[in-house]
DNA sequence: GTGAAAGCGCTAACAC
DNA sequence: GTGTTAGCGCTTTCAC
């Protein structure tokens, strides 16, 4: 069966098709008789739009493509479902692009978005090496990058959590609640990690603390990397994991190998992650204010789509330091 | 800068649109050197199609809508991301509503996903009291139900864990690895918990153990009521978290209380959340094949979109008990 | 193997 | 306040 299309809606309601438009989209210039008699018309014949048509005349779709990595890491879920809550109360819908860390995908994603001619691409990361380069062709998609730089600062937005405030928070947490000679844990090495780390440094410097790689970094591999370093630096006492999950790797870690937790070794995460609320010791971390940060994006993203200009903004959001038990 | 269309490479091609639109397509009847030279000028100019005209004409979006409760959920983000990959593979796009358990939204999503003429609709939940009722106007949009019953079997194709078995499985362990008093904890009621109840109380009946609510299910409001059922009932020697959020509660109330897990009480729980496999103890629980159930919701929407009646279909996924810490 | 042309459903410019 | 109509970019039928 056929759907409806404005051209029914027109002949039954006795009007034009422009006039159905207008009443539609309720752009004036028709009587509350007629707006009435179309809308009853509708309302009867289950009549919908078909937004293909309309974007092909307008060159509106009012979809936003989302590029991220891994939707199942909570950070990511959680600020892909405020974005798209908020999307959503201003009548857009969202593509979710989930890119798995594969820039084959990646391209193929962007590929596809601009096929489909979205009014714009919100691009989340923290998890890549490389920075982010959008070449569109001729008409420019604009795009927001959260939390991975972009190749050109010039062409987009950057939005980030100050991660070199939240590393500074955290290091200077750990001091202040007695630690001497904290050292940092990390995995793998992006954007954000790096300012996190530079954060880290920068309180052992304000402490006085010299930072040496062999005695203040600890790249956690596996239980025996942190027992080596756990014996060639015995002064350790206290360690910024530069995410929840290496944090609680190293709770673990720590416990197999009865160090007391936070009486011996304090530790402090990034990302407040559901897990870390449910460890025992319940972690120590800091959290990312991703409702900010979609907010932010969002609002972005509207001024880029109406063309008020923010292009090489940055907007860094501050993190929390949230405290729990494996601090003392 | 005005984007190229078909017709903009038709002429620097020196061919028809029809002949694009021919090589684009692969639908034959073009020689291989028009092609080249076709392919060339689309390279050249980085000449993108444009969906909405394409769909448009062909009444094909190739996307899929996808409804899900809450994304942040790791059960739900675990099978949206299994099954946008599945459908990326297929060149679909999915749009992501979050309905948040809300049935305006829902409405509202519905509302938005006929306008997009989307191919189809999967529909996720397992969180929803009512079943899940679609009554698009006359062009049938098919959708698919994960783990939300359908109020009409016969529309639509029904794809869930077996929550029954799994839920008699998780009993018959308790059971079998010594208790003999076992209860169920349950906090919300929906489609799936019911059958899980449902295998709960078929174990019970196995073992000549008589269901009485009083005795043996907990809502498991807050810790005092924890505190209440273990005083009213001091057999109780193992529980079945009807999912693994209750389980974690329940854990923490009875550290609180000061009992044994697993010595003096087992505990089982249900989803395999990340939390579960990070707890201490860690926990026993029953995980769902979300690949699986990716894999056969992707299956049936395929099958549907080419018309491959499936309706009225049933598929129940078997579910694996994984043995960790909290059981003995 | 190729082209001409109709038409998908809509919006908006223009005329009245 | 309302109608006529062109045309958005594509696919597809039909003719050659």
């Amino acid at each position: 069966m056929k759907q409806y299309s404005i051209k029914d809606i027109a002949k039954l309601s006795n009007v034009s098709t422009a006039t159905v438009s207008r009443v539609i989209n309720n752009n004036g210039r028709f009587s509350e008789e007629t707006k009435n008699k179309v809308l009853e018309v509708i309302k009867q014949t289950g009549y919908k739009i078909n937004d293909s048509a309309r974007s092909l005349r307008t060159n509106i779709t009012y979809t936003i493509g989302i590029l991220v990595p891994d939707i199942k890491n909570s950070f990511f879920a959680d600020l892909v479902q405020k974005i798209e809550e908020l999307l959503f109360s201003k009548n857009y819908s969202t593509i979710i692009c989930n890119t798995d860390k594969n820039e084959k995908k990646e391209q193929a994603y962007l590929h596809m978005l601009e096929n489909k001619k979205v009014d714009g691409i919100i691009v989340i990361s923290g998890s890549y090496q490389h920075g982010f380069k959008f070449q569109s062709s001729l008409k420019e998609i604009p795009y927001i990058c959260i939390d991975r730089e972009p190749e050109n600062f010039h062409n987009t937005v950057f939005i980030s959590s100050n991660h070199y405030q939240g590393g500074l928070d955290a290091t200077n947490y750990l001091f202040n609640r007695g630690s001497q000679f904290p050292a940092i844990v990390v995995k793998k090495v992006n954007t954000s990690t790096k300012s996190r780390i530079a954060g880290f440094k920068e309180a052992l410097k304000n402490h006085q603390v010299k930072f040496l790689k062999s005695h203040q970094e600890l790249k956690l591999t596996n239980k025996s990397a942190l027992k080596t370093f756990l014996t060639r630096n015995p002064q350790v006492d206290g360690f910024f994991a530069v995410d929840d999950n290496i944090a609680i790797s190293l709770i673990q870690y720590l416990q197999e190998l009865n160090y007391q937790i936070p009486k011996q070794i304090q530790i402090i995460g990034f990302d407040d992650i559901p897990a870390a609320n449910v460890l025992t010791p319940k972690l120590t971390t800091i959290q990312q204010n991703t409702k900010k940060i979609a907010q932010t994006a969002v609002n972005s993203m509207m001024n880029a789509i109406n063309k008020q200009n923010e292009k090489g903004s940055q907007f860094l959001i501050p993190t929390k330091l949230i405290n729990r038990e494996t601090t003392r």
